[in-house]
DNA sequence: CGGAAGATCCACT
DNA sequence: GTGGATCTTCCGA
């Protein structure tokens, strides 16, 4: 077990990709009924804000739905996509940057009976059932659109130091579904856990 | 006010 | 590998 420590508000309000990179190792930690589910985070996004095609703030844009990414960092931006499921996204930067990082994958450290229950699986999970893929994290740890805005910084959702990694087992990619983004499709701003089995899809180098 | 697309997942072939 | 589910959000008219 890694440190269950908070992170603490400064380590947020920095660039999302440099966020998205050291967010590697650390601990999403859920409290739900007097239990805690952790989860170490094995895969992460950078959304860099209004000049990053790719990012829901792309051009300035400020709706209803992502109010709460412009909230600063160390928030929740919690969306609802395909009408089935939801995205946990860390708010980053400064208050007004529009710029997150979309939290894709995680394994379980603590409770993953609970998280199996949540994700209606009947039988023990293969590689990356569990927690591989932003919709499917989401589902195991009950994370919904009632999170959104909320403090990351302590409470029922929130991000620990856990096992930070060292350069060499992290490998970067472009991102994953926004191929409408045109050149900012390509960045490498997809950042995984060298080796991890719950990385979704095409695995990164 | 209507149409279209989406930072996805699952089952099926 | 492909297609369907399912509905909120957004933009243009």
């Amino acid at each position: 077990m890694g440190s269950l420590r908070a992170l603490q508000r400064q380590f947020f309000r920095r660039p999302s990709d440099q966020v998205a990179r050291d967010l590697l190792g650390r601990y999403l930690i859920r409290e739900l009924g007097g239990r805690r589910l952790v989860l170490r985070l094995v895969e992460t996004e950078a959304y860099l804000g209004p000049d990053d095609r790719a990012a829901h703030t792309w051009g300035g844009r400020r709706t209803e739905r992502v109010r709460s990414m412009y909230l600063g960092g160390g928030r929740a931006y919690v969306y609802a996509i395909y009408g089935l499921h939801c995205c946990l996204n860390v708010v980053c930067g400064e208050e007004g940057s529009g710029s997150a990082v979309l939290l894709r994958a995680g394994e379980a450290v603590e409770g993953a009976e609970r998280m199996r229950e949540l994700r209606a699986l009947a039988r023990p999970p293969r590689a990356g059932e569990l927690a591989g893929g932003p919709g499917r994290l989401c589902q195991a740890l009950a994370v919904d659109r009632r999170l959104d805005g909320v403090s990351l910084l302590a409470g029922e959702l929130r991000l620990t130091a856990g096992e930070p990694v060292a350069d060499g087992e992290v490998v970067r990619g472009a991102r994953i579904g926004v191929h409408y983004a045109g050149a900012a499709a390509d960045w490498p701003l997809r950042f995984a856990l060298r080796g991890s089995v719950e990385v979704s899809r095409p695995r990164p180098r």
